[in-house]
DNA sequence: GCAAAAGTGTTTCGTTTACACCCATGC
DNA sequence: GCATGGGTGTAAACGAAACACTTTTGC
């Protein structure tokens, strides 16, 4: 495809970027790997990635690889910074930018469109190619740093969430348990969560995959608390429902909270 | 010098380095910069750094540049990221891989060898040039953040402090105000201080540039406290005595420490 | 109907904050 | 000797941690 040739005065490093995607099933944190297919490394996995364009930003290629590699949007992207040793690539210098993104987890079921990338268990990830075991750990040290003062749990999980899911994601990164007691004050303390009553089920992201006609719910959602009306809520509602109560995060919510708290919020 | 070319089937983006260096006069923070000699941004100030050689890392090649263009050595050196927006330099498209590190106070105040590197006080930067202001931006955030977590302050300190010099570091930093007694509290709390008793003062970093003989000191070694042995201490020691107790860092007792806390310790 | 998971409040403990006086030093 | 800065303890308030039982759901 490419015919021509590029000439610099100095020599140059190639650069790339390489993206650790996490996903989070209900009960384990996954992480998205692509096999090899050409030397090197071939047959080995890796993460997602690829040559930087020069017209684009390395977060634009970063987001570009992912969807070409395994056709899956981004709900959220941070840069782990630039890995450059200096022999990390067999080929030629090649300085790789990384970053950690987070799957949702419906993408997360199903995302391994792509012929060969394909969801990792965390405690089963394979030796991979190029310095990735390292990018990885890294990976791993920052998101557990940085979910303690930002909301990124939410962003691995379904819009619409349970407290035991949300706490089960906590433990699974964090590696600890947590008093069920405890953690629900805690989040519901930040009042950066809404709970989710009868009346918005039909959110625009859909649950459970089925609609809800607006008259059967409108009463409801007049009253408010679920609890009060629950006793006039048609039964058809249950086979959609699943246990517990669900929540939701509230951006709006988070960003007036951030600002009152000097902007660190501690999860 | 270079009458060679460099020549690559897709073309590559240049990488460089940039290091913001922070210093601590005992009351204010100060960021070192230098002049730009030649277009682009000519006349302006930056941050010392410079292009990337092929046999080396990006760390390697911000001490490089920094010992280069500013002889000072570094103490502590952390990668902030890469900066790759296609147009933030005019000349071709160059990858930044900036970084922090943090001068001794000694260094810091006799540092500006290099006849255009200088030392600017936080509040009184001037525009830079490239993305430097941006980058300020991001390091400043960065220590702010890190700051909480690991020792850096020491880092900006002479190898024996005292409490209030400490305390108007975190202040200068984190531009907040403490109350005296509880910054005593909590840092003495943490055990990773110790104090410097008189027969430590001759230690491996003088102490105002004066030499002790290892005779007249050696009784108080032996005692160990010194407030107990203080009325023998010759008078001559008061000559080189400053102000407050001072401390040190302890290493060692900080990964102890570090590691009863879950390496998360808070400051 | 039974087992498994969801949901809820209170007490205890440790940490953080607020606050005032004496002492040492330097001018 | 006076002003400036260094050094120390205690009480109140707050947030984190420990803890058990009832209700709901799914089989």
């Amino acid at each position: 495809m490419e015919t021509q040739s590029y000439t610099y005065p100095y020599p140059h490093p190639a650069v790339a970027t390489d993206c650790v995607v996490l996903g989070f099933d209900g009960h384990e944190l996954k992480i998205l790997l692509v096999q090899r297919g050409v030397e090197p490394f071939k047959g080995l996995w890796a993460f997602p990635g690829g040559f930087l364009r020069m017209d684009e930003t390395a977060e634009q290629c970063a987001v570009r690889e992912l969807k070409e590699e395994t056709s899956l949007d981004l709900r959220y992207l941070k840069q782990l910074g630039a890995f450059s040793e200096v022999n990390r690539d067999p080929r030629e210098r090649v300085i790789s930018i990384a970053f950690y993104a987070l799957a949702k987890k419906a993408d997360a079921k199903g995302g391994d469109d792509a012929a060969n990338a394909q969801w990792f268990s965390i405690d089963e990830i394979p030796h991979l190619a190029f310095d990735h075991d390292y990018i990885l750990r890294k990976a791993m040290k920052k998101i557990r740093e940085d979910i303690h003062f930002e909301p990124i749990g939410f962003d691995l999980l379904d819009e619409q969430f349970t407290m035991p899911e949300l706490q089960r994601l906590y433990e699974a990164i964090l590696g600890v348990h947590f008093d069920r007691r405890n953690f629900y004050k805690k989040m519901l303390q930040t009042g950066i969560l809404e709970e989710v009553s009868f009346a918005d089920e039909a959110s625009p992201t859909e649950y459970y995959g089925a609609h809800r006609e607006m008259k059967s719910m409108s009463i409801d959602a007049l009253f408010g608390d679920p609890h009060t009306s629950a006793p006039s809520r048609p039964v058809a509602d249950d086979s959609r429902r699943r246990k517990g109560t669900r929540f939701r995060f509230n951006q709006k919510r988070y960003e007036e909270y951030k600002e009152m708290h000097n902007f660190r919020l501690e999860f």
